[in-house]
DNA sequence: AAATCATATTTCCATATGGAAATATGACCA
DNA sequence: TGGTCATATTTCCATATGGAAATATGATTT
């Protein structure tokens, strides 16, 4: 599943946000995500196969950690929209077309 | 639909990009998109339900245009990410993990 | 080796989604 | 008004998805 993909469902994005304070096993998502335990253990394999998370075995733990790589990729395909809003939209749009 | 669950499709986020250049009618996009027309329409449903794009009528054609407000949100919900991937990640990450 | 803990996988179900094809709608023109 | 163009909506189908519940797996402890 793309990244785009992935970022698509309000608990996994969660699961990255309580990710970038650093890695947490999966018991303590789970504790942190109004979701059943299959569930969010569903949503880490997504967040795993679109390359978002990395998981490593401690003990009988599973600790996940955030992988950010395709999430700057996401940032580049939002890069040249950025120019629609951090100047005027409306002015800025005038200008394009006037000045093409 | 949320604007993260309208990118998730690749040919609505090229809808999106043709956009960029510009407004375009409904027809040119169709051109430009490898997907039968009634395909484009309903992708432009979904992108004006996020509010991604919008549409005005000229003469028989619908003109549709690029709404970034949407698109703003998602950048927003990705700037804490950013600082993961703008300086070298291995290090920053050590960083944090010696001064919490 | 058995029991236990943490987590993953499977199964089931209801719903959502995308694409193709057919049809409907609305604006303009003759 | 009837016809045509551009686009939207509907219908159908196959597949994907999320959640709940049950079960399986792997590591650790006793």
């Amino acid at each position: 599943m793309s990244a785009y993909a992935a970022l698509a469902e309000p608990h996994r994005r969660q699961i990255l946000d309580l990710l970038r304070d650093g890695e947490r096993p999966a018991g303590e998502l789970v504790e942190h995500l109004d979701l059943s335990q299959p569930g969010v253990s569903k949503h880490l394999k997504v967040l795993r196969e679109a390359g978002l998370v990395a998981v490593r075995t401690q003990g009988k733990q599973r600790v996940y950690a955030l992988r950010p790589e395709p999430l700057a990729e996401v940032d580049r395909w939002l890069e040249p929209y950025r120019a629609f809003w951090s100047q005027r939209l409306d002015a800025l749009e005038h200008h394009l077309e006037e000045n093409p």
